[in-house]
DNA sequence: AATGAATGAGATTTCATTCAT
DNA sequence: CATGAATGAAATCTCATTCAT
């Protein structure tokens, strides 16, 4: 069927190489996040993926190469997620876009970290990384909540505040799971932190009778 | 014999080195916030403070030795915000909290930039920096989220949640501008945001009816 | 058994042994050429040769001694043209020897540049290519010079002299050439220069009634 | 009288700086012409120079900027030469040039021998150091050369042939001196070398009756 | 024989810190 | 106190060579 699987010698040693790539790239992640990109050192990197310091270069151009490939590589799965809860109702898709958000922050903890800190100091990075990606997400939430504005069903706010506000929230809660302050909610307390935000953000903190 | 007086050639001299120390940190804050605290040299805080290398090592320990004093200096004056807005209505309190925030955030902007790349990755530094002030005022708008609570006045949500939540939706306005990728708010501006996000954390987004 | 004998699978063998090893003197030459010994890795002569790296090593001791090979295998063929010319007039001697000079130097450019870059520094490489070789020219020309002073057809100069004055000469055409910053003489030009650089050696520069 | 003549500090501090450069390079240059620039490395250079391997770039930007520095410095003084003995006869001029050249090589000996072996492999240093200095050498003797044909004294030959063949003739001798190979003549040696070339140069091999 | 990934010794370079002046 | 040259530890990166396949 797929008429470009990569069979034969050929195709076994790229996806060795790939799956090489990949491991350094865990390792390294590791290390960065330990102790930062600057103070993690080569040596170090080559020590946590058990291999020759030489090796880490037939795979990558340097420390910095290794930074910008896991950058490359966290592909945030906004857009599908975004798509899938289309036709929902505002409570369920922000409750199910709330937990998808989560469950993907946990799972790259540690390239998360590992980015973060630089991206923090580093332009290019931060171009790489949050321009596109972060910005794509910002734009697709401003959208929304512009369209349940002229719905009717949203009071009438700024939307880009309204975006940059939610964001925030989310950050509020997970900066300090991905820096290593806190641990990551359990699947249950996932799902009761989502429907309490989404509550929040829908809702107000102000008492009302109903 | 008079030595705490602040007078004489001894107050003198300790007013000098305050002063200088101050300029040095002014300094280094500038560089950091640039490059990151790893990149930066201290040459080139040196040049910045228009001094030689060598002097930095009369007022300083060393270059981390710089960053915790940063650190240090920078008290946030939460404290005495939240003590002023204590008898004012839910409304106005959190504008004027938010104003108050903000503000401090602008006039430390290359502090806070120097400071947050480091404290990402240096468990030190962020102990001193957040843990201990971060805390105290998460705690404080907790209790004062559970008072309100308590009162009738706010819906039964976790104080620590909301607390949290709404010190993420300062992040998300304040770190892009901290970052240097937004520019500060103008005056106007920031009386405007302050009452949005305001309204929204009162509020929420649903549009009812009066 | 028939060990001497170059038939067979065995002198098959070592005639493929030896094509190949001239194969990859050959690249190295062309890499050592381009950019030295030293900058030359041994990755590009492998790909250079179309080899794996590894496979260099089946055929030579490592890269140095692909030089000594190089150096070996040039035997400059001084002796024979020297026979060669041995009964003829002065004149038409030193032109078919200068020719037949600029001819192997111009065939064995890469090697030459590989070579003369390292032997400079190398003094066991020089030892190898010219405390041998160009010696042994250089004590024939002495030879051919105090034979012509004792038989009265030279002025009665310092042999030793004579015979460095005539390779410098040479030298002085065929280092740019070997170098590259010229192009070798077309094969006229090498007869108009050949009778050129005669004339200057056997009468000087002065002009004289005939 | 010398208006800009330093003065003071500042003037000190660059006297020392150059002082400390010169040592470096000369250090530098025998450590290159001892076993060539490549192979030649930094901990050497700064043992022979007697300094840490640090300071050696307080002083230049690496190793290669030191070779650069080295032909920067190498100012080949043949204008003033040319100029000089322009008044003399032929004879004169040529055994006086001669001796120049030789001197001047004699004393450049560990910087020549540095530089030649990279010259012979680095375009750009070969371009600064002789398609500059050595071709304005060349260039003055084709134009004398050109001249005296003119003028009737010498034979008609071509100018820049002549040129080079001087020039070989003059590299035979230096080249084994510079490479290590042979020992500098002394003074005497050099007078007698010196009228052997012109002679040479001048009148030719074959012996004429007067 | 051929391959090329793995190795690790060693080279270059940077820079916080010291200290003599 | 101020200076800035000197230091040397440590980091990054290269590449000849080995060796399992």
């Amino acid at each position: 069927m797929a008429a470009v699987e990569k069979t034969g010698s050929e195709g076994r040693r790229q996806r060795r190489i790939a799956r090489r790539r990949g491991e350094i790239l865990a390792a390294a992640a590791r290390v960065f996040a330990s102790k930062g990109f600057a103070k993690s050192t080569t040596k170090e990197i080559a020590v946590e993926a058990d291999l020759a310091e030489g090796t880490l270069y037939n795979y990558f151009g340097g420390k910095r190469e290794m930074l910008l490939a896991m950058a490359e590589q966290m592909e945030m799965p906004f857009e599908e997620t975004l798509n899938a809860v289309s036709g929902q109702d505002d409570r369920s898709a922000a409750i199910a876009l709330f937990e998808a958000a989560v469950n993907f922050s946990e799972t790259q903890i540690p390239f998360l970290r590992a980015i973060l800190s630089e991206a923090w100091v580093d332009d290019e990075l931060l171009e790489q990384v949050f321009a596109v990606r972060m910005a794509r997400m910002e734009e697709r939430l401003q959208t929304y909540i512009a369209g349940r504005i002229a719905a009717g069903a949203f009071r009438s706010i700024d939307p880009a505040l309204g975006a940059r506000a939610v964001i925030g929230m989310f950050l509020g809660l997970m900066l300090p799971v991905i820096r290593g302050l806190a641990s990551p909610p359990t699947a249950k307390e996932r799902r009761a932190l989502a429907e309490t935000i989404t509550e929040l953000i829908l809702e107000g903190v102000l008492f009302r009778e109903t």
